[in-house]
Formats: C-alpha cells, structure tokens, sequence
DNA sequence: CATGAATGAGCATTCATTCAT
DNA sequence: GATGAATGAATGCTCATTCAT
C-alpha cells in the first residue's frame, strides 16, 4: 500500500519534514504489524524499518496503542467515504451487500498490494489472530452501517447485531482467503459473500415474519 | 469449564499430584489467555494464578506455546468426538449445520462457563483479536469436515474454500456476540446461523449450476 | 581410570550399596569435570551421569566443593605413597627429580586412561585452565616435598619457592601436552623434565655461591 | 593497572561518554575475574563494579564471553609490540631468554599494579586456577614466539612444544608467585627464570646432538 | 527537533536444595 | 536411604522510555 502524501497546505521545510517523520513511522508500523503482528511488534522493530532514532518515535507517537489508532484513523479516515457514498447509493439490500462486500475487499486488496507483492503473510501468526488496524476499525464501520440499513429497508426487527457478526465474520474470514489467492480477486468475494448473505438474510426474515 | 480429572488407573499420591499440578496450569493458562490474550500473558500470569512456584512451571512445559498447544490438544481431543458424530449421522446439509453449528456453540459456551461468571471478558483487546485455542483448533477441524460434507452431498463444484471461510467467519464472529449475551444461548445462535448458511449455500448452487 | 572399589572390611549389603552409590557419584564427578571442567559443571550434570537421582546426591556430600575434595583426597590418599617412595628412595637431586617426574607423569597418564580412550579433551576450556582435583592436590604434595628433598641435599639457600613455582610449572604444562601427545608417553616427558630441572638447578646453584 | 585513555582525534562529549563507559566496563570485568575468576564472576557483578546501569552492558558486550575477549585483545594489543621488539633484537638464546621473561614478567607486574595495591588475590579458588585474559594470550603468544626462536639459533630439532610448555609453565607459575611476594620484584623473577631455562636448554641440546 | 546511549523494571529460565512419599 | 518434583533465589537479557547533546 503506498499512501500519498498530500500536503493539504504549504508548508515550510520544517514542518514538511515533519510530516514526512510521522508518515515513515505509520507506514513502518503498518509493515511490521502486517509481517510479524501487532502483539509481537515492539516499538524498536517499528523504528528500525524507518531512518529515524528511537527517540524520534516519542516525538510523534506515546506508544505503540497510538501509532495503532493513528493507523486505524488513516484507514477509516479513506475508507468512510466509500462506505458512505455505498449507503447513500444502496437502492435496496441486495445493492447495498453488493457495493458494501465490493467496496471492503477491494479496499483490503489494494490497503495490502504491497504486502501481497512482498509475499508478507498478512496476518495469523502461529494460532493467533492478529487483524490489522484496518481490518478492525472497517469492521467496526461496517457494523454501524449494516445497522443503518436494514433498519431502513424495514428489516429491524432481525436480530441485527447477530447478521452483523454474521456479515463481518464472512468478511474476515474470506478476507484472509482472498489474500492468499493468486490472483487476489475482490470481485469473485464480493459476488460470493453477497449472494450468499443476501439469501440467508431472505431466508431469516421469511421465517421470522 | 471444568475439567474433571478423572485417574485412568490407581496412582500414588505423588502421581495424583503430579497430574493434579499440571492440570492447574493448564486451567490458570487458560483462564489467563482468555483474560488478556495469548500475546499479553506471560508465564508469571499462569503461574501467579496457581498455587505453584515459577520453577514448576518448566517442570511441565517448556514455554508457552507448549501449553498453548496442550490446551488445544486437549480441547480437540474432546472436540473432535462430537464432530465426528455430527459428520456421521447428517444426512443432509441441513441437518449437518445445525448439527455442527450446535456443536460448536454449545462447546463454545461450555468451554467458557466459567469465564463467563466470572464476567472475564472473552477475548479481544485494543483492537486485537486473539483465538483461544479452541477456536483456533475447532476451526480447522471445521473446515476439514465441511469440505467432506460438501462433496458428498454434490456441491463439490462451489468454492469450497470460501463456504468454509464464510462457515467458520459466521461461527467465530457469533460466537464471540454469544457469549456477550446473557444468557448465553447456543440453540439461538445454531438456528441464526444454520438457516442463514443453508438459505445461503442453496442460492449459490442455484446460480452457479 | 578405573578406580578399584575395595571394601576394607567386610560389609553388609545395605553398606556395600552405599559405597557403591559414593564411588558412582566420585566417578561421574572425575568424568564430568574432566570433560567440562570444574566451574562449568553443575551437580545436575554429574547425578545425570549416575543412575541416581538428585537427593541422593546431598546423602553424600554437600556441595560441588565437597565431591571435588573427596576426589582431591582419593587421588591424594593414592598419590602419596608413590611420593613417599620418591623421596625415601632418592640419593641426590638427580635421582629425585626422575623419580619424582616419573611418578608424576605416570600418574596423571593412568587417572586419565580413560578420558584419553574416550578422547575427553582433559581440560582448558575457552581461555580458562581448569585443574582437575588430581592436578592441584598432587602439586601441592609436590612443593612440599620439592622443599624438604632441596633442604636435605644443601641447597636449601636456592630460592627454593622459585624452584617450586618453576618446576610444577612445568609439569602442569609438560602434563598438558603430555596428555594430548598420541601414545601418551611418560617417559619422554620424565626424561625431558628432569634433564632441564637438573641442569637449571645446578647454574642456579653454581651462580649462587 | 591503570589504561591511559588517548583519545586519538578530537570527540565530542557523546563519543568521550562511550569510550569512558567502554573502558568502564572492562576495568571492572579485569578486576571481578582477578577478584573471583572468570567462571564464578556474572554481568551483575561487574556492573555493580561501574556506575552503569545493567542494561548498559549489552550497549557494549553480548556477553561476559565477549568482554573477556575485548579484554585479552587488549592485553595482547599492548603486549605484542613488546614481544615483537624483544624477538627482533635478541641476538643469541640468552639474551632472547631474559628479554622475554623480563618483557612477561615486567608486564605482568603492570597489569596488575592495581589489584596489588588493593591486596586482590591474584587468582586461583578453591582449587581452581583461573588464567586471566592476559596469561592465557601472552602465554600463545610466547609459544609461538619461541619456536621461531628456537628454529633461528639451530635448536629445530629440539622438542620445541615441550621446551615452549616448560618455558610457559615456568612463566605462569613463577608468574604467580611472584604477585605474592612483596615487593614485586620482575627483575628477581627474570634473572631465576632465564637462567634456569637457559642451562636447561644448553643441556637437552647437548644431549640431544 | 533529531539523536542514540543510558536506564532499570520486568520477564524467561536455570539450578542448588528441600522434603513428602 | 532413594526418589524426583517443588521451590524460589539468582541470573541473563530485553525493551520502553528518558534526556543530555
């Protein structure tokens, strides 16, 4: 994944170089939690893959739970417009799981590209699950969405928050999958899991009408 | 979850201490995992929550990912069982997702009841996900056997993979939710999810034959 | 080395094992420090060299000092008469530096044998000389009888502590090579060693008048 | 002994820090292995020695493996030219013979000048004769010095590693004692040692030829 | 603000020693 | 008296964090 550094405003030399510190620790973070896992990863691993001194971290980051958050905020901060733009355009639920799952894998395809290239496992170390902070914090988006709108297409009375976890369960799990296939093809995912989301939920509100 | 011991054969006290020793830092290394996580624990957690002294420990295993293993073992080898049954006697796929689905959430509750009163939260720190053991093992277990069903019942042409991963993603995502509630309802959870499953799956044969 | 077990008096069956168990632990003791050397050598070590286990260890001695001078006074105990002999038996200097070197040589060959057959290095570890118990007891036996034999033929004004340091020097040193050598040859070193003594003392002691 | 520290080219007060904890270190290492030996010292107690903290040491070393080699490295640095200096001008055995006991001894004085004064035993525990660094590398040293020695003045054909072993032996002992005597007179211990060795020499190569 | 060495609390692990069986 | 598991003090080593330069 190779994140844009877009200064929003001029900036002087300084503050540039500044910037510059914060993105190389965030993306070296990035990088280390992929390869070896958020648990595993202590903060000198993190600095050794930038130029900076460890010093320099605390500069920017108190510890590694905020270098995490910023992560995290950095994923949402992209990932909620699309998620917004797919519920604004979400005629009815099967559009909605459609652009929803698409939306999701595609973002988790190209968050990881560089990874991917890399052959980096993405996650799961020996019987440990380590999600990434995008994984995590999409997750958490995702819910709160998936809420929205079933409410609206007037299925609230499903027991949302078990088609929530049984969403984002599908998400994750098949996730990790689609990484690992070659080619990673977020299409086939989203066709898959929305189908097959779509008739189960059918399915659930038949039977509980 | 408790596990009663039960002496195959008549041991001398020594024996019986032994045995009784080593069973106490498996269910102090579980509770402790299922506590803080896998990552966070260190040995001195499980141990502090035994009446044991540090050294002892080594006495019994090695490290941590032994007992780690231990604990998965042993939940597999009591697991495996009713898998195993389930995978026998389904006739159909119907009857093996609910079979299965039962199975699952009701070992789950049960390898948790006492976590449960206890009120310890289940897994999941900040942001990280860690598999008990259990999942982890069960998981794989799952998978195995969902893709034997699957081809005996003639939809070995579906992607077998990603109706695992969807399988499994569902089970662990729910199971987590379950065992938030209270009270904890496994027969809820199997009937949610095996309908959603089967409703799902059937949709795939129809539009993929 | 072999060391011969026998029973000074008669003994009962419980008495015998007793001594057996004390020769064992001697035993493993010799082998074990001759193989790592004395520091380096735990108790653990020398017990998983016997049949026995590690309480058994403390019925007889107390400690790592206590086995080392068991064994320092066993080869004393064996050493000593050979001296003795040296020193009854002398005529002159001459006659006494041969003998003595020879009893010397010829000793450390034989409580090596053993090591040797096995290709034990017999000591030096990494930069650092580890004597075997047999090597510093029998110096010190050395020294003092070094002191009474140059007393006894009037060269007593020498600097006998000088003489001392220097001829055990030599032997500590010759020994080492010695034992290294393929065949093991006393002899030549006998030869050797008593030729320079001889022919340094008398210069100190022309020189000195 | 005390190290003059030379800074070669100018430093700033960082670098000066480091070399100083540098030199720290293996003072306090050259002192606690005199004090107590190599195998009986641990880090802790050669950090207790400086003002450091523990963890300092690993800025510096990898292990007490480690700093005992820094620590011969140095020695033999510092004694080598010595030696050097005395194989180039020796013109014949004796002169060779008396620079290089005084080079040894003199040195070995010096280095411990320091623990002298402090009243340190040299080495040697319970039974157990512990090289410092600077014995054990000097002692290579001199082994392989003499042998050139001995091939340039025609006595080739003599036992070169037993005269060597004798020679170092000789050395090491007298060496010993001599950091016992007061005051600590090299000169005393050169002239016996030289001399000794001398005649001894003359006498294997007279029967030898 | 960057640097990177110093710090020292904290964890894994070993091992002499004890003691119930 | 033999056994061997339990003990816990002691040690090696790591790493987040601080701070003088």
């Amino acid at each position: 994944m190779t994140t844009t550094i877009q200064p929003e405003i001029r900036m002087g030399k300084r503050a540039r170089a500044k910037e510059a510190n914060r993105r190389a620790i965030l993306d070296a973070a990035r990088l280390v939690f992929a390869r070896i896992g958020y648990e595993a990863t202590n903060i000198r691993d993190i600095i050794r893959e930038t130029n900076l001194a460890s010093g320099t971290f605390y500069n920017y980051f108190k510890s590694k739970e905020e270098v995490f958050e910023a992560i995290a905020n950095d994923s949402v901060k992209r990932f909620r417009p699309l998620l917004q733009k797919v519920r604004e355009e979400a005629k009815d639920l099967e559009s909605y799981l459609y652009a929803a799952y698409s939306a999701y894998f595609t973002f988790l395809a190209e968050e990881n590209d560089e990874a991917i290239e890399l052959g980096t496992p993405h996650m799961s170390l020996i019987g440990v699950r380590v999600d990434t902070p995008e994984m995590q914090t999409v997750s958490d988006e995702i819910a709160a969405d998936l809420e929205i709108v079933m409410d609206k297409i007037g299925l609230g009375h499903l027991d949302i928050n078990y088609i929530t976890a049984a969403a984002i369960g599908m998400a994750r799990e098949m996730g990790d999958h689609m990484l690992k296939r070659r080619p990673v093809d977020p299409n086939e995912a989203t066709s898959f899991a929305a189908k097959l989301m779509l008739a189960g939920i059918e399915e659930l509100a038949k039977s509980n009408r």
